[in-house]
Formats: structure tokens, C-alpha cells, sequence
DNA sequence: TGTACATCAGTGAACGCGCGTTCACTGATGTAC
DNA sequence: TGTACATCAGTGAACGCGCGTTCACTGATGTAC
């Protein structure tokens, strides 16, 4: 049946709120247009209303799921605490609210351009804000340091979320922590 | 039609090497069983013969990659070209041959509890070789420094893929390698 | 403000397709004599 | 060493299944008067 507008837009929220999180816990192939649409409880036929087809809705929950988890409010935050709350257990223990390219790199950046060019607009800007929190006597050495520590938060989230040893898990989370330059 | 005892082996190595490669390259989603078999020149039909089921290959698959490409006798480069040849553009352009953590990590870290002991094995054994080689005035430091050079290198391989600004991409490369405090 | 009706968001059955897997068959291999 | 036959790796058609996508239908919304 039809329903008001405000439904509409909220139905079109509730969608892009449950593939954000089940595309980063289970990955693009890994969830079905249907599952994502009783998520958000409604039934599948309804999908076509809202979005071109399963790539385009990819294409938009990765930039709405920004809005989402832990990861809401991260510009507020220092570069230091954003890479303490990156580097935790809880953010490794939760897919679903947590960074896209941790959980879906390796997928993203097989998937279609768009994707991509939202993903790299979001790297570069995760740079930029990094650059400007770090030691180092100059510019190139700040952005150097920005990439380097960037590299180690997704890389050590990545590894640690591999291992199946929880004691070599934290281990990896807790030298990563360390490692970074910033303070 | 029947085929000598050495073919069967040979067959079954081809289809292994067309798996390690294709898999890296499309994700473990991306690439039917038959796709392999075609790949290893046979016919889907035959794959049960040598494997359970198309999880059972991904299993070996993941361990029998590591004899190939330039990973192939990585383990006995100095630490330092190690790590220069997985920060390398080859690298980042070359999935197929290059590292299933960096191409798989986040896929891998989903899949079955036997895939994930395959890759934990391997990633315990980088970074005991990495602490040897490692500077640092203690054990537990020169620890630390291996795991955070090896989450830069999972990390900056990562993102480079992603990218789509070739630049930007090499930058990260460039900026990942100068900063594993190595050599 | 109340009524009549056009609109259209959501429903659920149905579509074609490619997937992982099975199986009857083929014919070269390898063994028994 | 040569012959007869059992074995079994590989072939390709077929299976059920779940996927992305389409569509005729329903009934509440929102508009025209």
C-alpha cells in the first residue's frame, strides 16, 4: 500500500542503515537485496523503488555508513583519539559500525569506479586531517607521517581481525597503538 | 578418459596455481569453480575428483599460493627487500601473485576457522622474521617495530589499491616504504 | 470541512541466470596372466 | 613381451537453489473540487 512521504524517506534510511552495516559485516556478495530489505523490515519487491539496482545501493551506503557507529563524530575528534578508538577491541569486534575500508578494502577496490572515488575522497581527507595533528619538522614530513600511520591503523584492524589467537589479536592492536607518532 | 598418475598430479597443481592467482584477483565470491577448472584447462565436471568442495580449495589454495609469484622465496630476502618488493607498484598492480592478506585479508577474516589458522600460521611467522631484523634496544621492542612495519605494509598496499589517483597512490607506496624503520 | 478519485509505495509471485554439486558415460591407463 | 580387462580421471548434461530483477496487484495517501 502506498504510504506518506516522511515513511518514504525514513523506508529509504532504514535500507541504506542495514546494508551499511551488513555489507561491513558480511561483504558485497556476502548479503542478498532481499536480506538487506527484511533488515530494514520491509519486503524485497519494494528494493527497486528506492535504488537503481544492488551496485548503486553498494555506492550509497558506503558513503551514508560515515553517518554511522562509532565513526560518527570522528571529525570532532583528535587525530589521537580517533586512532585510539580505531585501534580498539571494540572497533576489531564490530564490523557492522565500523571503518569501510577495514572491513571491505580489498572488495572496494574491485568494485566499480564510483565506489572507489567515493572511498579515495574519503582516504584523502583522512590524510589531510592526520597530516595536520603530527610531529615533524615539515610539511612533507607531517604527510609522510599521516600515511604511515593511517597505513598501520587499517593494516593492524585488518590483521587482527585475521588471527584467530585473541592474546596475538590484542598484541597487534596494542603495538599499533604504540607505534603511531602522535600525543 | 583416464590419464597417467603423474597427469592427475599435474592437474591438480594447475588447478591450485589458476585458484591462487584467480582468487587474489576476483576475491573468493568472484570465481566459480568452473572459471578454475577452465583456467587449469579442464572441465568443471572433473573438480570433484580432487577436491570436497569448492571451501576445501579455497583452503589449499591460500597455502599452496605462497610457493608462487614473488612471494616465492620471500623467505630468504633480507627483511629490508622484502619489504621494498610488497611496497612496490608491481606489487599493488599484481594481486594475483602478491600477498592474500592484502587481497583477501578482510574476506579471509570471514571465512572458515580453518582458512583463518592457514593465515594466522603465516602471519605469526612474518612477524617473528621481521623482529630479527628489526632495531630496537629490546626483544619486546623489536617486536613491536615488526608488527607495526607489517600492518604499514598490509595497510599501504590496501589503500593503494583502493585509490584511484595513480599519484596519490604511489605517494602512499613511497611514504610506507621510507617509513618501516628498517635497513 | 467533506467526498471522490488518481497516485504510487509496498507486496509477493514469478522471471531467467549462474552457481555449486552430482552422475552416467567414455576411453586411456595400468595390472593380471 | 603381449593380450584382456578392470580401473578410474576427465567429460558434459543435468540437478536444485538462491540470486538480482520485474511486474500485476493492493490499498493508504494526498489532491481536486
Amino acid at each position: 500500500m502506498k504510504v506518506s512521504r516522511e515513511q518514504v524517506q525514513q523506508h529509504r534510511e532504514r535500507v541504506l542503515g542495514a546494508a551499511a552495516r551488513l555489507f561491513r559485516e558480511r561483504g558485497f556478495d556476502g548479503v542478498s537485496v532481499a536480506e538487506v530489505m527484511k533488515a530494514a523490515g520491509l519486503t524485497h519487491g519494494g528494493f527497486y523503488g528506492h535504488f537503481d539496482s544492488k551496485d548503486s545501493l553498494i555506492r550509497e551506503a558506503l558513503a551514508y555508513g560515515k553517518t554511522l557507529g562509532w565513526y560518527r563524530g570522528a571529525d570532532a575528534q583528535s587525530a589521537a583519539d580517533y586512532a585510539d578508538a580505531y585501534l580498539s577491541t571494540r572497533h576489531r569486534d564490530n564490523r557492522g559500525s565500523g571503518c569501510p575500508i577495514a572491513s571491505l578494502g580489498p572488495e572496494a577496490s574491485r568494485a566499480s569506479a564510483d565506489v572507489r572515488a567515493t572511498l579515495t575522497r574519503s582516504i584523502r581527507r583522512q590524510i589531510d586531517r592526520f597530516s595536520a595533528a603530527l610531529r615533524g619538522t615539515t610539511p612533507a614530513q607531517h604527510r609522510r607521517a599521516a600515511i604511515a600511520a593511517y597505513s598501520i591503523m587499517v593494516g593492524a584492524v585488518v590483521l587482527a581481525r585475521i588471527v584467530d589467537d585473541a592474546k596475538l589479536s590484542d598484541e597487534i592492536l596494542g603495538a599499533a597503538r604504540r607505534s603511531i607518532e602522535l600525543d
